[in-house]
DNA sequence: TCGGTTATCGACTTAGAGTCGCAAACTAGG
DNA sequence: CCTAGTTTGCGACTCTAAGTCGATAACCGA
């Protein structure tokens, strides 16, 4: 259209909200800034897109500061912000990022960083406490209707370890009988083939189940008005 | 972290993917590009954010020049593309929207722009066929777990009629009584109390219904893993 | 060997979508 | 005004998948 704005350029950087189920808990990677404004206020980690990288590159090449990006799972886009007054003195777009880390991993992280219960942030510097509540959301979401769990799971579990995953992450309990019944038929989850030897308490051996695959990968069982039995007109 | 790039400012855009039932097809609305690169290819309408605006606040901005916005039934954000190479020339980031129009209108358009079916469209400038393909998904996942039927279909209209928004939507046929009785089910649609004298073909009159809202609303019923019958411990 | 504990699994219930066919309510044309 | 043709509405059935419950299996430690 017209060029009525003269060459606006905005700045850029991408946020991360990592999280990682730690002691049955939720938890998100937090960063206590060390400038202005919001100095030491905890925020997201992140930062500003360089010359010739994505977006995706940009928050590993930022996440790598903080934590050893191979061992993040998962990684998706969540949404971009752009109120212009977001960011005080300055106009500065960002774009949102969702990472996990499968449990049981104890990344190092530098001392300005530590992780922190979702359910009990403190206040979060700019509009970062919105943004981790629509990774949490996103993440629950696609927990009913993807294999995004294999994201949150170490590479092999017993299925009581995997319902306190899940647990955690959705905020409420599962049954176990279900989770096992309903993650094997739709062929998310294998069994190994061992058995996990019982804890002091006693009990049955349990056995060890990994994820089939370790991408993302979505049930469309979920798709309602299907087409009839027969064919699609695409 | 380190301020290690020396102060890197992208533009930014924002792009529509407008998206009309018409004629039985789902079309989107493309406009002819009146300048290099890519003169005369059909790409999608949108343009540059401006400093005092989001991106939503541009894509409808540009988006006026085209067509009547207050046509446009439901925006979204869809993704943000961010190669490095997309746009030649200049670092350019993009946003794209998905925008729906309720069919039966009829919205004037300039003479360099003109709706296309989305399936057979023509060569796009830059990625954008890719972000139609977006939109589209978008669209259809939302058809099975949410209302946005509401943005496709007239204020009033027949289950007949919805019928074939949805077919034209979803690329294939749908079952009127399912389509009435998930969507009643949902208590998404109600009566109207009127009926639709037949055509000339004769049949009997068609009752007329309407969405409750024109406000998206998700479907919590597909939830998997829910809470046991009682309590969440969120 | 026995009580306590955890894991697994079958059987039942419930919910919601997909299918089918008939009845209702109209038109048009003799 | 009667009949053939057309479209809509709806009840009844089936099918699939998730949620619930309780019995049984397999271990512990004393």
């Amino acid at each position: 259209m017209e060029k009525s704005t003269t060459e606006h350029r905005a700045a850029h950087e991408a946020l991360g909200v990592v999280l990682q189920v730690r002691e049955e808990q939720l938890q998100a990677l937090l960063w206590r800034r060390a400038r202005e404004p919001f100095l030491a206020a905890w925020s997201l980690p992140g930062g500003r897109l360089a010359p010739d990288e994505t977006l995706e590159d940009s928050i590993r090449r930022h996440l790598a500061a903080k934590v050893d990006v191979r061992e993040l799972s998962h990684l998706e886009q969540i949404e971009t912000l752009s109120a212009p007054a977001r960011y005080p003195g300055e106009r500065l777009v960002a774009t949102a990022y969702l990472g996990l880390i499968p449990a049981g991993i104890a990344p190092q992280v530098p001392a300005d960083t530590a992780w922190h219960p979702v359910d009990g942030l403190p206040e979060l510097a700019f509009d970062h406490f919105a943004v981790v509540l629509a990774g949490r959301e996103r993440l629950r979401a696609k927990l009913s209707y993807t294999n995004i769990g294999f994201a949150l799971a170490p590479p092999a579990f017993t299925i009581a370890e995997l319902r306190r995953l899940y647990r955690a992450a959705l905020g409420h309990d599962v049954s176990a009988t279900n989770l096992q019944r309903v993650l094997l038929r739709r062929r998310l989850l294998e069994p190994i083939g061992e058995l996990r030897p019982p804890g002091r308490a006693g009990g049955r051996p349990a056995a060890v189940y990994r994820f089939r695959t370790r991408n993302l990968e979505v049930t469309d069982q979920f798709a309602v008005l299907r087409p009839p039995t027969g064919g699609s007109l695409k």
